[in-house]
DNA sequence: TCAAAAGTGTTGGAGTTACACCCATGA
DNA sequence: TCATGGGTGTAACTCCAACACTTTTGA
């Protein structure tokens, strides 16, 4: 019989969205294996935390940066997938606001950056196949959970939420069914400020109602498309 | 900092499907800790296997059995949940077909049986959590993929399938609706065959194509309900 | 007054739901 | 011939997809 221990890490993919681009979160290492390198932010799980505190610890470490939105996505623990030895590692998913995108690194990290999707540099490890996993369940997720609105700000415009929803599905959306379809779940409270920048007639703003979410979860909700 | 390495286990929340009811697989620890309590199939992870052969491995060390559908669930990792010390477990979902059904107990493993999902004993550590996910995943994802064929033998009558979603899912299903949704992904075939036991009219016996299924997957599926 | 983006309804068709009676078999 | 479970069709309705013009603003 082998050794039992091994070492556990975590990871965490963590997305952006502005100007209609996706965007994910990667640090520089600062240390072997892979120094140099950009990586998923993450690393070893201490022994008096929980997972998710961990990947909250090394998010702040490495990227002066606290999520709002966290949810375990999956875990990856092939023998060979990290040269050090034996290492485990649970990833998470997250979602950040762009009104939370300054990031600050340190602790074994030279920096940190928001990269676009479709322009990823050579990454250390598997975390590439960590970020596949993570984008197909956010694709599928965001169809029957509301966690598309996790990605902008608290207030945003209707047509940021279908551009948002557009650019993640990668195929158009009809204004109108959109509008309508999102209108009928209620849980969108309409302010009464409009934005105005840019040219063109200045847009309603629009909030999430978090409260009313619950409420209609604990019943079960239908959100779909 | 604390030391990096860690307990690492996985355990398999293992589901069969009979006469009605849906069973869940234990076995009853035969070393400490919770030595004498019924537990969820599993163990330690060896160096050189990955978490999904170290599943297999253990399904079939302490239960005699092996799988043919199998995925992961969710990691575990409470400071607190094993009483040894910082043990995190990976969770694995299986199914099995009843023509599988026969078990045989070994390795630190005092006996290994089914349990109706309704009436489960006192279970050791956080196990009965663990259930709790993997039902609720079941139950989610056969309404989106057809995993509910893993659970029936590979020929099965229509009123066995549809009492095996009425049950799953804690609804009644209207039987001509049902049959026509299902009819319409043409992924059964009907075999000559009849069924012919107990009384009433014998029922046809039917096939799931999963050769048709995969072609089908590659061009995207939308199956539902 | 032009350009740019926001906002708004209707209609046809597809898909879902609701619903009840006849069929084949063994006792 | 009766009891048991298997098998089938249609009509109303709901939901979804397609589609184009008007409004508001700044330049």
């Amino acid at each position: 019989m082998s050794s039992p221990k091994k070492y556990i890490t975590v990871d965490a993919v963590v997305f952006g969205y502005e100007e209609g681009n996706l965007s994910l979160l990667l640090v520089k290492r600062g240390i072997e294996p892979f120094k140099g390198r950009w990586a998923l932010p993450g690393g070893f799980v201490n022994d008096n935390e929980s997972l998710e505190n961990a990947v909250e610890r090394e998010l702040n470490e490495e990227a002066g940066i606290t999520l709002k939105y966290l949810e375990q996505l999956y875990t990856f623990g092939e023998p060979s997938r990290d040269p050090r030895g034996r290492v485990i590692s649970v990833a998470y998913l997250g979602l950040v606001r762009p009104d939370a995108f300054e990031l600050s690194a340190s602790t074994d990290v030279i920096e940190a950056d928001w990269f676009n999707i479709n322009d990823l540099p050579k990454l250390a490890f598997d975390h590439k196949s960590i970020i596949d996993k993570a984008l197909e369940r956010l694709r599928a997720k965001i169809t029957y959970q509301p966690i598309g609105f996790e990605l902008l700000n608290t207030t945003f415009s209707f047509s940021e939420l279908e551009r948002l929803y557009s650019s993640l599905l990668g195929r158009p959306i009809d204004r109108r069914n959109f509008r309508k379809k999102i209108m009928s779940f209620g849980l969108l409270t309409q302010l009464s400020e409009k934005r105005k920048e840019g040219p063109g007639r200045p847009a309603s703003l629009f909030q999430f109602d978090e409260d009313r979410y619950k409420t209609y979860l604990e019943k079960g909700l239908y959100f779909e498309l």
